[in-house]
DNA sequence: GCGTAAGTGGACATTCCCTTCCGGTTAGCG
DNA sequence: CGCTAACCGGAAGGGAATGTCCACTTACGC
């Protein structure tokens, strides 16, 4: 992943991203054949993000959508925003995982649910994994997203340690750590990806287990918002 | 981490790197300036390895040295030929953990001992993660390191099983595994990247004891030559 | 000393990507 | 049907990194 430093923000153009205006969004001003094009980058999006991570040139995928790189730009000013509009699906797909396992009477299956779906998603979309990782500083929703998952996420922790079944010393750090590791894990490991990220998480689901709690060293100050960003200092 | 497509296999050249010529190879043929312009590039490129990974512009590497690109790119036609120089030492450091582990009489401390060390390397520098991660094809006498190395593992494997003290099933794979969960852990976590990665290894290490051996998915398709490079198929 | 081969650094051509601009095209209202 | 604002794609400007070339400088053997 390379820099990002020019999060310059446009003025409200017309996307879903838009915050609540009037109603219905001004989506419906677009031209039909405007709007067409704006699915085809979206699916070219996803695709290229998918296969090669965030840092697809962004010729790439207008190359892809059939459309000039003027277009692209000129419906998603940023890459920022192209990637939020994409991504906004799983965000949603991510808070939907927290939400069920919320509802889940076994509080050890709702984390081990939480934590195989969530690294699974990981797997499956190796953009999605940058997305997720990536704290985009100026996200309009994002923070929203990922402070009331954090939330879920802490009750969800919160509860299986009630039940005894989650060691009392895990720290929602080591939920950091975890998709980290599954991050580097899975990144540029091709086909094996399923399978090393299986493995990985049922060895830390074992030793998230209250039963095999040897002491351990002090978490690291990381919060969700550091999975990819950079931590405290520096 | 990017391409690195252009392996011209350059005719030995002056350095430390030439296989076994006479007695002595040919370092003292450089004049003296020459030579200490080459350990300041050395000591540059360390610097700039472990600060900011292997990627860093050749510019900035010369700059540091307070030399110039030319001079850089006369002594280490390649960036491979300059990473496998600057990394020669830590590789060898690995190999001597693995010995030192080797003639350890407590199995599992000697396993645990490798594991630790290793990963404790890779969050010192970070450019030596990727160094080590990165398998550089060309490099002439990388892969026979690699092999002894995996071959002084397996055996520190072997006794771990055989004490009882690791679990039937693990696989070597999974240190690969764990050496690119620990990279993950440490990219872009600056300070508290050893933390982090302590207390991963501290978790895996309990999964990888022989006592809590729940059935695990099985092992994914990975030896030690995979740890960054690109796996089977793709 | 001094001549020369070895060494040096910066300018340069190349490549790749991002982003903007502009002349031509078209949807869709009246 | 016809006009116009919205839309389109490619060309072009700008920036960063790589690797090469060449005119100048310097170590060091004699």
């Amino acid at each position: 992943m390379s820099t990002y430093a020019n999060v310059r923000n446009m003025p409200a153009h017309p996307s879903r991203i838009a915050p609540s205006a009037e109603g219905e969004p001004r989506t419906g001003t677009l031209r039909a054949d405007a709007l067409h094009n704006r699915e085809r980058i979206l699916q070219a999006a996803r695709e290229a993000f998918a296969a090669r991570g965030l840092d697809v040139p962004m010729v790439a995928i207008a190359r892809r959508a059939g459309v000039g790189v003027a277009t692209l730009y000129r419906r998603f000013p940023s890459r920022e925003s192209l990637v939020m509009e994409v991504f906004a699906d799983q965000f949603a797909a991510c808070g939907a995982v927290v939400d069920e396992a919320l509802a889940d009477p076994d509080p050890w299956r709702a984390f081990r649910t939480v934590v195989e779906k969530v690294c699974a998603m990981q797997v499956a979309d190796r953009g999605f994994t940058e997305a997720f990782l990536t704290a985009f500083p100026g996200a309009i929703d994002y923070e929203g997203v990922r402070a009331r998952a954090e939330q879920g996420l802490a009750e969800i922790v919160r509860r299986a340690k009630a039940a005894g079944s989650l060691r009392a010393d895990f720290d929602l750090a080591d939920l950091t750590l975890l998709l980290k590791a599954n991050h580097g894990v899975t990144a540029d490991t091709g086909d094996s990806a399923a399978a090393a990220s299986r493995r990985l998480v049922a060895y830390l689901l074992q030793s998230f287990r209250a039963e095999t709690a040897e002491p351990l060293p002090s978490a690291p100050p990381l919060g969700l918002q550091h999975v990819y960003a950079l931590p405290p200092t520096r």
